[in-house]
DNA sequence: CGCGGTGTTGAAAATTGTCAATAATTGTGG
DNA sequence: CCACAATTATTGACAATTTTCAACACCGCG
């Protein structure tokens, strides 16, 4: 028997993500009403999927732990990348429309979600304007993020766009009180050229380009930066393109 | 004095855009409780900004007539557009997260917007659950659109590109009553180019190429649609897509 | 220790961008 | 209503970037 039953457990207000998750911002009261809401968890197996295209929208997911990445099937088998998603952010959110997932949801690495049924989300929402009103940020940040990756994929050339993409995972890592010069990427080769509108090989090549040049130290997935100059430069355009 | 007071005039419930717009899939009585939600509306001149990068987010905006452009500026002074509005769609949700807009909303001709402040937006929100979720779903299919963005800029040739962005259009006029195979652009080569990630030489280009294949009619502005067997073909190829 | 998945690198081809000249159209003011 | 200026669009030639196809290397794991 456990110290603290289980339920306090999947308390959001004794969470380590609480400030960069669902109750973000909260007074602590809105807080503590926000504790009812997470009843279950869910921990999803490397390469499994949390939700697949067509499946009925029932929840929104908070990242516990692990990478995800979304993607959807287009007709000749390819598939795109729209995203990766780390602790603390939400998945689900292209479901609301139609009550059913437009895309996969798959672990990069063996995962944990909190489970939030969407019908007690909008419930919540209806009775704490605090909730609400996060709700809408949350969604209304992930419209601002697509339209950061249409401005990579638009206006980017491929050095410009893996470097982006990795000072932006540095960036998010950093948030979550990891190095921001050095980090292991859970992806392959294929779906970063994917989620950047590239090739794989050309996603290869220019880690290398990068690391002949003396900004980078590639090892496979390991990377790290060694150039803060360019390091700057580099965030100044990721900052500009946002 | 006219026959109605001006008030009525802003009624949702006496929209003929109704179906395409806010009030979508609301019941008859939820519906008759929007119609205090607008008390303005903004007439904005061809070339004009709705709202411009960093403007305080106070409202979000219904286009009642005419067609405007997000975009934003990217450092070079090159500039994205993030999308095309026509009536009945939804415009400002980005805004929501920082409370500033972050990116510009022109109007490509002169156009009248319905003005919904999203204080009250969010109190009706509260009350009608109809509203609360017809809400989510305007975001969440802004999303998805955004998606389908992705797709296109990621896997796409320019051909295709073109191909998918004058099928999209023709869609969306056909659910607003116009023909489906034919129709005027009111943006430049420039701004196609820039929604679809390509020059406008590009654009140019490829609109004289699929003429010349037979499968539209090219003059200026004015796109007509000639093979509806490549319509179809393309059509697929959209749908698979998105 | 070999095997499958993953990543790297090279060379040639395809696509798109750049620069430049010209044409057509639209808007404006006489 | 016309003519001119300014904007917008078309087209060509060439250059740059990225993809494609192919060969090979590396890693982790049974």
């Amino acid at each position: 028997m456990s110290a603290t039953p289980p339920r306090m457990q999947l308390a959001c207000s004794a969470c380590n993500l609480r400030d960069l998750c669902m109750p973000s911002g909260l007074a602590a009261a809105d807080m503590a009403r926000l504790d009812g809401l997470i009843t279950s968890r869910r921990t999803v197996k490397r390469r499994a999927a949390l939700y697949r295209r067509g499946d009925p929208f029932t929840a929104l997911y908070a990242v516990r732990s692990g990478i995800f990445k979304s993607c959807q099937q287009s007709e000749g088998g390819a598939e795109l990348v729209t995203g990766f998603h780390m602790a603390g952010e939400i998945l689900g959110m292209e479901g609301i429309d139609q009550d059913l997932h437009t895309c996969d949801a798959v672990a990069l690495e063996d995962a944990e979600v909190c489970v939030m049924p969407f019908d007690a989300v909008c419930q919540l929402a209806r009775e704490i304007p605090g909730v609400q009103r996060q709700l809408h940020r949350i969604m209304s940040r992930e419209i601002v993020r697509d339209h950061g990756v249409m401005q990579l994929l638009a206006n980017m050339r491929a050095e410009e766009r893996v470097a982006s993409f990795l000072l932006n995972l540095l960036q998010r890592l950093q948030a979550r009180g990891f190095s921001g010069s050095e980090l292991v990427l859970r992806m392959s080769r294929q779906d970063i050229g994917s989620f950047l509108g590239l090739t794989l090989e050309t996603v290869s090549r220019t880690l290398s380009k990068l690391a002949a040049d003396g900004l980078l130290e590639v090892q496979h997935r390991h990377i790290r930066i060694l150039d803060s100059e360019a390091r700057r430069r580099w965030q100044r355009q990721l900052d500009a393109a946002t």
